[in-house]
DNA sequence: CTGAATCCTTTATGATACTG
DNA sequence: CAGTATCATAAAGGATTCAG
């Protein structure tokens, strides 16, 4: 059971169940009857510019490496993903000018290292993101 | 404060509040410490089909708007999301074969109409969207 | 209305080489 | 090590047309 890391908190998947269940209610119960279609839509495009930060490519696991190890060299990013220094770069300034993610150089070393991590808004958004990915790995289980 | 929709659930805000708060003392307290990077990128990489799918342009909204309006048309969506038919097509199979998505089609009238829901499987994951969203939607607003 | 088929454009990403 | 610059390619998305 190694291999699902963090769900050896055993009482996180749990949670998850219970939170989800509970906000269920929640929606079920009191609002959604009249929503319409188009409030829908007007919502989602004012996220649209953040969606398509969040939602792009490397942007979870970034997010999610960063909340999980609180802080990770250039280089480790990297490596673990295996991604392009062009790339990785690119999605780093984008997290940075959203304000997701911090940077901060240590010069006492040479080469000089850089570090990153999430700011508090990024921790959040880094939050929010285990419940589905907790949901997602229970489908890879049971495929 | 229409725009927000379903933030007029006013106990949904908070709800996921108290639950990522519940939630990060879980995973700061127990787990994290010898959380190696390779695990989590091993993890990832499981998760990585479902990602390309989940975190692809179109679907987050698709879901959405899937888990709040329970059933939609294939125009609806086309309309209310101004995406292309081909392009909508495309996403929709794909959902179809992860299993998120069921469609149904109504022969009785003319032309026919498809109708889309989620599974629930989808629907699972349409919750887990929730948490996200609502916390990025906190993020417009500030800016 | 629901798509399938085509074509075309844009964007995203990968690979490589190079610098402080 | 942490990028930047450049080039090449693949992938994704849009526009249009057409058919059942």
């Amino acid at each position: 059971m190694l291999y699902l890391s963090y769900s050896s908190c055993g009482s996180l998947i749990s949670k998850v169940g219970e939170f989800l269940k509970e906000i269920e209610g929640i929606l079920s119960s009191e609002c959604l009857k009249e929503l319409a279609l188009d409030d829908i839509k007007g919502e989602l495009s004012r996220l649209a510019p953040y969606l398509k930060v969040i939602f792009s490519r490397w942007v979870p696991e970034i997010i999610y490496a960063l909340y999980l190890k609180r802080r990770l060299s250039f280089n480790e990013m990297k490596k673990a993903f295996g991604i392009s220094s062009r790339v990785l770069t690119d999605k780093l300034r984008l997290l940075e000018e959203y304000g997701l993610v911090k940077k901060e150089v240590d010069t006492s070393t040479r080469p000089i290292r850089v570090y990153y991590e999430l700011t508090n808004s990024g921790k959040e958004v880094g939050l929010a993101l285990i419940p589905l990915l907790t949901i997602l790995k229970g489908k890879v289980k049971s495929i």
